[in-house]
This record gives C-alpha cells, structure tokens and sequence, in this order.
DNA sequence: TTCTTTACAAGATGAGCTACTTTGTCAAAT
DNA sequence: ATTTGACAAAGTAGCTCATCTTGTAAAGAA
C-alpha cells in the first residue's frame, strides 16, 4: 500500500488513479477465481490457466501480475490472510479500553473463523508436494512478517504511547502462536485465546499500559 | 516413565527390571539405525526392513515394538527431541536462581543447537509427503504434549512454588515458538531468546517469583 | 497503452502396463 | 523373546509415449 498519494500526474488526491484499480481488481478476480477452484480440486490439480480462465482473463495476464505459480500462490495466501485479519482488526478496535481483552478477542476470532474455514482446513490438510501449506510453515517468513506489521500497526493505532518495539514483538508471537495452533490445534479457540491472554497479559500491561489511550 | 519402582516381581528396587531394560535398549538401537540411515537417504526412501537390518534386529521385533511406519517415526521425531530437551534441561538447570535468564538460555540453546543439526535441517526441508515434516507440524501434537510436559516438569523442580498451570501455560508456548522459530527462522538464535525472554519476562517475574527458591 | 492471442522450448505429468517392493499380520520354528 | 518364512493387499518403480503445464516472447486487437 501506498498510503494516500497527495497528487500522481494530476490526479486529485483521495481518488485512486486508475491503473492502481485496475490492478488492484484484476488481482481481486484472480484470487476469487482460486478460491473458487480450490473449493472443488486441490492446489495442485489447479493449473495456472484454470485460474485465469475461471477468472475470465488469459493466462499470459496472470503471468504479468504474478511472476510464477509459486509467487500466485504466496500472494494468495496473504490475500486469504486479509480476511482473517480484518476480524482481528475489528476485535482489537473493540477492546480498545482493555489490551487483555483485545488479545484475547483478536486470538479467538482468529482461531474460530480460521479453524471453520473450508479452505484453511483444506491448505492444513494438505501434505503433499505441490500443496500450499508450505506457505504458511516452513516457507511461511512472508505470511509472518506481513501479519506481524499489520498487527502492529493496529495495535500501535489503540495504544499509541507503547514502544514500537514492543508491539512489534507482541505482534509477531501473537502471529507465531496463532499459526501454532491453526496448524496443530490443542484446546478450543475460546480455552486457547483466554490461556495465550493470561500468558501475554503481564508483558500488554507493562507495554500497552493499564490505562487506556 | 514408571519413575522409580518400589519392588516389582522380587526385583530390588533401583535397579532397572531387565524387561525394561531390553525393551529401552532396542528402541535406542532402532533409533540409532534410523538415524545413520538418514544421513544417508531420506525418510521415504528408507523401507522398515532397512531400519531393522541397519539395528541388527528382524523386521517383525520393529513391528512389535512399533505397530507401523508412522508410529515409529513419530515415536522417533520425540527421540530426537529428548537430545535437544536435554541441553535445554541443562539450560534451565543453570539459571535456577534467575527465571528470565533461564528462559532465554533455554530457548538460545535450543535453537542453535536444532539449527545447526543436519538431521534437522533435513526433516524441516523435506516438504513432500512420507517425511517426517507432519509430526512437528500438521500432526505435531504429541511433540508438542510431550516437549511441554518435559518443560513443566522441569520448570517445576526449579520453581516449586510457581502455579502448576501457569508452568504448562508457559512451557507450551515456549514450546511452540520454539518449533515455529526452528522451521521458519527469523532473526539469529541469541535475538530471538532474547526478544522472547523480554516478551515473556513479566509473566515469568509474576509466576515463578522474583525471588529464587 | 494494456490485454489477448499465438507460438514455442523445456520440463513435468498422466495413462497404461508390468514387475517388483513394501507394509502389516500370521503361525511355526528357534 | 526373537527370528524365520510366508502371505494378501497395497504401493512403488520402471518404462514408453502422448499430453499438459510452465514460463517466456512476439505479434495483433481493443
């Protein structure tokens, strides 16, 4: 993202010029048209011309946005992530008042829209060679950092007077214990988000302070 | 783990029952096989029969010890672990009278030592099915109930007036950081034992106490 | 422009087949 | 308790050929 541009060759500011949403669109297809396809065959039964053609676009426009399968597939995985990140932005704003509470919100809605996803338990499910879960495990420093920024950022935006560090770091454990245990489930969301809260609570309140913004 | 037997069948107690003993001494040398053999190969590529003739033992005495290939790679992927538990038992052991030192000792250790092991790396790179990838991730449970379990106790030998329950909570998610740092590494070990101990050093101070038994 | 179409080489994958191997379980022998 | 030999069922390996897919490039259309 770009943030707000002032003035790109003339456009008035707070419009988005056009080849951004074009692009930003053609993306949106793309990834809905995989999702759609992933509904059905797993990803590696899934070609690239598939997903353009479900996306109503040629396969060489594919290839223009994204440099490779493995990049699509990536960018895909982020792109789901967004989904799910947007419930936990919505549960932290909620709990602006109370850091535990937005912890503890932000994990469980996390963990239960992610742990009822068709499309999650498919990507953990699957195993083999081809499958997308490496994205999200042993290549998964992208999904990380990406997830680890924009957690900080909105806990940065509730509770502005906390080290940037420090929220970084609690982003970025929340991140990794949150993967934890969408891909190796132990307790109930509910059980799981209120022990990770307990866990967190004593460093959020030295960090994010008792008081509120 | 039986702990120590009073008397068992006339048996003295403290020494080991023969039983025991045996059954301990095949596993290890299974286990030791297995092992050598993937220096070699990779797991899929290694049948049961090579593992039992690299042991010196039949086929039939590794099914009859491990009901079939997956349980014993399961079985094998915690064996592994114990080597790695046991440094950071040792850890743990040398800042009994400073938790956040322990912590961070700890996990530093683990790290470095997983990091660098070739076995490792070779479990953590192999992405394709019939590795052993699944049983620390997807399938990873047992790892992570037994690796906690192992914490826990030893965090309360150490810190025996901590809270039974906030020992697990804290062992289990070192645990799984743990695991998520060694198969997606982010920053060098020392910084990432570091940032975690400061992360989760104020639940350490209030748990296990300031003050040292 | 930007997207589509068409074409292409290199590599991967699938079908179809056979032969061999591996897994997991027996009962008998040591 | 361990080994041996045997077994069915399932899986894999090798092989061939045809087809498909990936990734890239250039030419044409909106």
């Amino acid at each position: 993202m770009t943030g707000t541009a002032a003035t790109i060759g003339g456009v008035a500011a707070g419009r988005t010029p056009y080849p951004q949403a074009a692009r930003q669109l053609l993306r949106e297809t793309l990834f809905a048209a995989a999702r759609d396809e992933l509904q059905r065959r797993a990803w590696s039964q899934i070609t690239m011309a598939d997903v353009a053609s479900a996306a109503g676009v040629s396969r060489q426009t594919l290839y223009n946005e994204f440099g490779s399968r493995d990049e699509f597939a990536q960018a895909f995985v982020i792109h789901e992530g967004e989904r799910f990140m947007d419930g936990v932005d919505a549960a932290v704003r909620a709990h602006f008042d109370d850091p535990r509470a937005a912890v503890e919100a932000a994990l469980e809605a996390f963990l239960r829209a992610a742990g009822e996803d068709p499309l999650v338990r498919i990507v953990i499910s699957d195993d083999g060679t081809g499958g997308m879960l490496p994205f999200v495990t042993t290549q998964g420093m992208p999904v990380v950092q990406w997830a680890t920024a924009r957690l900080t950022a909105t806990i940065e935006e509730g509770w502005p007077q906390a080290p940037p560090e420090k929220a970084r770091l609690l982003a970025e454990a929340l991140v990794r214990l949150a993967i934890s245990h969408i891909t190796a489930p132990g307790e109930a969301p509910e059980v799981t988000a209120a022990a990770t809260s307990e866990l967190l609570g004593p460093f959020i309140d030295e960090a994010l302070g008792t008081a509120p913004r």
